[in-house]
Formats: C-alpha cells, structure tokens, sequence
DNA sequence: GTTTTCTTTTGATGTAGATCAAAAAATCAT
DNA sequence: ATGATTTTTTGATCTACATCAAAAGAAAAC
C-alpha cells in the first residue's frame, strides 16, 4: 500500500483523510504465476497497481494471442476500453509470475472522488496516460521493426530482462522469428 | 454555439449557469480554408469543437505528410499529446475548408470546471475517448489494407465523401497507390 | 475553352516481414 | 543427470504493400 501511495503523491498531495479512505477501499491481492486477473467476456470494474511481479495484458485473435503490453512493478494497468465503456473486455489480463497487486473498483474510486486530491490525480494520471498513448501509439507506426526494438528497449529495458521473446515480438507487431532474426544481427 | 451544448447535453445536462459561463469562456472563430489552427513546434491550449467544415491532423515525417485524422461537424478535436503533456505540438490541424470552429482554453476549461456538469462531461468524453481511441487501434493493428478500409467506410463515411484519396491512405497507412488498387477492385 | 495544376490510376519492380518447417538451445520434471 | 517440454534460432519460400515512373482524369486559372 505504501507504494501506491508514493505513486499517487507523484501526482497530488494527498492528506491523510485521503489515506485512509484509499486504505480502507483499495483492496490488497495476490495472483498466482498464469493466473487470469481479467477473461476476456468479463467487463472490467477495477484498476490495478501492480505492487510487485509482472502482468500481461493480451487479445486472442484468431485463435491467437496478440501481447499488448507487460506491466512491471509501480505501474497501474486495466482494460481501458471495458473498464471506461464498461462493456464486456476483449483484453485477457494474466499474471506472468506471482504477483502482488492492489484494486480500487470503479465504486470505491466514485467514493474517492470525494476527497479533491484524489479527483486530481485521477485527472492528472489520464491526460498522462492520453498524452502518452496518443505519442507512442503515432511514433510507433512511424517505425520498421528495427526502430521499434531500438526503442522498446529505451522505454522498456525490464521486457527485455524478463519477458519471452514471443511476447516482445508481438507488442512489436511482429513474429518471434523476425524478432530473433534482428537480435542477431546486432 | 448551440451546437456545442446540444454536444455537451448529450453527456451531462448543463444548469443555466453552466450555459452561461460557456459562452462568456468559449470563442467563436472562422478558419479558411487551408489555414493553420495549430503548427507543429505550438504548445497546445485549447480544445476546439468544430461547428461546420472539416478539419485535418497531420505531422511531417521526413518530410512527407502523415494525416492522423480528418474531423467534420459536431466533433470535438485537440492535440491530445501536446494539450496534456504541455510540450511542443508534432500535429499539424489545418482547416480543409471554410470551418467554423468554437474553442475552449485549458483556464477556462478550469474556470468551468466550478459547474460539478462540466466537470462530469469532460470525465465522460475523457472516459469515451480513452475507450475509443484504446479499441480503435487495436483493431486497427490486426486488419490488413481492405479491412481497414471497409471499417473506415464504416466509422466514418463521411470521409470517403469529402476527403482526398491520398490523405485517406495516410490514415490508413498504406499509399495513395495501394489504396487506389483497393478502390479499382471493388 | 485552353492551359496549368492537382489528383487519381495503372504498370513494373523491389522489399520487409510473414509463414511453414525443422533444428538447436534452454528450462523443467522426475 | 536424463528425458520431456518449452522457447529460440535458422533456413527456404511467399506475399502484401512500397516505391518509382508515367499516363489519365479532374479541377482551377486565365
């Protein structure tokens, strides 16, 4: 809870009435190594944090997995279109290994609001998440699959330490064979 | 500017004083055609909502023209990653034709932030836009050239109607030649 | 109504990355 | 350790789309 909490004070300083009302809504978890956090067909009512361990959120397409991105420690993560349209999720989300993750449910967040440090977070952390997918979703379909390892590895150096290569290919937009290709020629 | 509040009543429903701070905050403008609203190297204030006309997102990328999007009438429309970020603009708007255009900065956005409505309209078109924009390109990234382009026929037919081929391809992410190809083969 | 300019189409050729198949390497279970 | 399973690499071939070049068509300017 203690990192959540440094996390959020990143964005706004929050008082301790505010602390406490975070500690008595977010709820602390654990999840097992290939567990699904969320199915897809499930429509998604939390945000997560991940306290410690490594998270993959995916699609199946086709009856294959498609990796959309893999969630280290300190980071927040949920099915953004399910959890805002609340519609049922096409994103599969699965902890990698065991992992300790902390829930506020899109009630207990509704409840938070209440305290005005939390409204700004929320506000600040969205027009970050927005600025940001808005960047890198536009840098990224400028790039070949060479740029693109290049700079995963800049804003994502832990996914080359631990995550398969396959998964990588695919955030990549890639096969794991083109993936393993680049790396020899390196 | 009725437009824009039948926009905005469509997400929450706004109190007289609500209207009447918008239209003390909110400016009117005409933009001609082929005329800047926003130049790269430009930090981002505003949100702007388009009245009539059409209204097109670029950026210069090694010197060729990358359209993101076109928008037309009763669209709301920014640079999400320079608005939030506050960094210098890499998207390009420009007016396609004669438009009329009402916009919003970001301290009158905060002045009316006061009206609790205003404040739950922008958290559900935030919300929908995450949603949107969080689907869309997944989607996007799975399709090959005839896929995307039967959905884009689909999302947006108004495109089809008014917009130029090559700048059609360029949201799509083919060239203008492909996408004739596809066009010829229907 | 011609000429100029801009937009779209058509053709020939090139290439990044996909697919299929199988070997090699690493990890796991007993 | 030893065999079983999973992950990564390597090779051969294929394909969707890019690039370059030029013709055809449409729109704008005079």
């Amino acid at each position: 809870m203690e990192k959540l909490i440094k996390f959020i004070s990143r964005y706004a300083q929050l008082s301790p009435a505010a602390i406490a009302g975070l500690k008595c809504f977010a709820e602390e978890e654990k999840s097992k190594k290939n567990v699904l956090i969320l199915n897809a067909g499930q429509v998604c009512h939390k945000i997560w944090f991940l306290t410690s361990g490594m998270v993959r959120k995916y699609q199946l397409q086709d009856g294959k997995e498609r990796t959309c991105w893999i969630h280290f420690e300190n980071e927040i993560f949920t099915s953004l279109d399910s959890y805002f349209s609340q519609t049922p999720s096409k994103d599969i989300i699965e902890a990698c290994e065991e992992s300790e993750i902390i829930s506020i449910s899109k009630e207990a967040s509704k409840e938070l609001a209440r305290f005005p440090e939390f409204l700004s977070f929320t506000n600040a952390l969205m027009g970050e998440q927005f600025a940001s997918i808005d960047r890198v979703s536009k840098e990224f379909s400028f790039m070949d699959a060479k740029q693109r390892y290049n700079y995963l590895q800049k804003v994502s150096p832990k996914l080359f330490q631990k995550a398969k290569l396959g998964h990588i290919a695919s955030i990549m937009g890639i096969t794991q064979e083109t993936l393993s290709r680049i790396r020899s020629k390196e």
